[in-house]
DNA sequence: CACCAGGAATGTA
DNA sequence: TACATTCATGGT
């Protein structure tokens, strides 16, 4: 299908989302950590904890002591990576002077700089970029990919091609960029598994699922 | 009980 | 470059 329709029934169907779901910009790189391959319903639960313990800033961090923050976040998995990372990531930040100092960045120093951090892929990169600090930047992740593919929107599922990244990042405006990827999120969440629940899914159609499912 | 969730780092060939 | 392994809780 054309890109065009696929986001023209996304907008239908989902409108606009206002995301990165988080109070604060320091709560979206928080949160950025947390949900690396990990459901959200579990991230909010080691969100609210972190709240309930007063840590919610990225100066909170760097100050906690670990033991609280293992404990805060142990609901979202992979707890001790995650508990470095955090703590990591937030000193390196804050040393730089905190997010206020990263916006004066551009694009390309801001990439460099959050690819160097341990714990920051690419996905993670990205929404950083975008959700917390507003640039443009179309989030691929493990749901584009699949959806991608399984519309004929790319071939490969493993692997999103830079050209239509780019392409997708110089067409659409920071607001459609957002909320793009916010109701592809959904779409996965709500039809598009692993297993697919394709019952009610406005891709229904337009989406070759079975292709994918590869018997033994 | 098996499988998966809004990944990333590390090691191997 | 392309895979395999590890990290770990909670829902279905």
């Amino acid at each position: 299908m054309k890109f065009e329709k696929f986001r023209q029934i996304l907008d239908s169907h989902y409108g606009n989302l206002h995301w990165w779901p988080a109070d604060t910009e320091e709560e979206v790189v928080i949160g950025a950590i947390l949900t690396q391959n990990t459901s959200w319903k579990n991230v909010e639960k080691a969100m609210e904890n972190l709240k309930q313990a007063h840590i919610l800033t990225l100066n909170d961090i760097v100050n906690a002591d670990r033991e609280r923050i293992r404990n805060a976040i142990r609901p979202s998995g992979f707890y001790n990576q995650k508990t470095e990372r955090l703590i990591n990531i937030s000193g390196k930040i804050v040393e730089k002077g905190g997010l206020r100092a990263l916006r004066e960045m551009t694009d390309r120093e801001l990439s460099y700089f959050l690819g160097s951090l341990k714990g920051v892929g690419k996905e993670t990169e990205e929404s950083i970029m975008i959700y917390a600090l507003g640039r443009k930047r179309f989030v691929v992740d493990k749901y584009t990919l699949r959806i991608f593919n399984r519309t004929g929107l790319i071939e490969d599922d493993t692997d999103f091609p830079k050209s239509l990244k780019n392409e997708i990042e110089r067409k659409l405006s920071l607001e459609e960029l957002n909320n793009l990827h916010g109701q592809i999120v959904n779409l996965g969440k709500d039809f598009c598994r692993t297993q697919p629940i394709c019952k009610k899914c406005p891709m229904a159609g337009e989406c070759d699922y079975e292709k994918e499912i590869t018997l033994p």
